[in-house]
DNA sequence: TAAAGTGTTCGATGGAGGTCGACCACATGA
DNA sequence: TCATGTGGTCGACCTCCATCGAACACTTTA
């Protein structure tokens, strides 16, 4: 294995803003946070956008939802905390992924309500 | 078929109050608001109580609640609007069953994490 | 260094809904 | 007819949270 240069963020650790970045497993997430979560129309819009696309490959800013930054920045903290979605930054940019399968087995069936929903 | 007098309430047709009694079926209850119902704790009280029990042998005033007794009927109204429960006016008493099967079809898991939910 | 892009934090605001007391409606029994 | 018990309705209150603009922090690039 040479020293060749690594563009990715695992080579060069956490940055200084994901250093920050605190998840929490869905086995750890009380039943009254998980439904809190997915009771709000713009988060299950979030959700269902991420699950449309591969993981890793939609940044914070490029969903389309109807609020500002500041409140889209909120909801992503509240899917986060409620172990519906892990966060990765990658330069100026958050990237994320749906926990399907950690999510799932701690509340079966209920991700699975939201995925389907037609808007 | 005679006259004889009958003692219960189909032969008499629903009472006054009955004739107000809305319910709706799940499959015609939105997922914002099946969410919105089994999000608050207190609601989930009752499932969980009601689920304890046969069918039409809990009666509204026979639950153990933490809240006056027109917050409790507010929340019996949100149970029956989002289809998880149907209501039977017996005398001056109102009794509860769980809709089980049919809300589990409209929202497959979702009645059984709330039932599941250790307090 | 400066500028642009992305995202968070802070403080304030507004609305939705949970909560209550009081009163009302209905059924039952004395 | 009255009293009692059960439950709903009404109006008011209050808390929580979604929302926003503004300011800040970090990264990248010119």
């Amino acid at each position: 294995m040479s020293v060749r240069r690594e563009s990715n963020t695992e080579a060069r650790g956490p940055s200084a803003r994901a250093r920050g970045l605190t998840h929490r497993h869905p086995s750890e997430v009380p039943l009254q946070d998980a439904l809190d979560a997915v009771a709000d129309p713009v988060r299950r819009t979030i959700l269902r956008e991420l699950a449309g696309r591969p993981d890793w490959t939609r940044a914070c800013g490029t969903f389309d939802l109807p609020v500002s930054k500041a409140t889209r920045s909120h909801h992503f903290a509240v899917l986060r905390a409620a172990g519906l979605i892990e966060q990765r930054d990658e330069g100026p940019r958050r990237f994320n992924r749906l926990r399907r399968a950690e999510f799932d087995q701690a509340f079966p069936g209920l991700l699975a309500l939201v995925l389907a929903e037609r808007v």
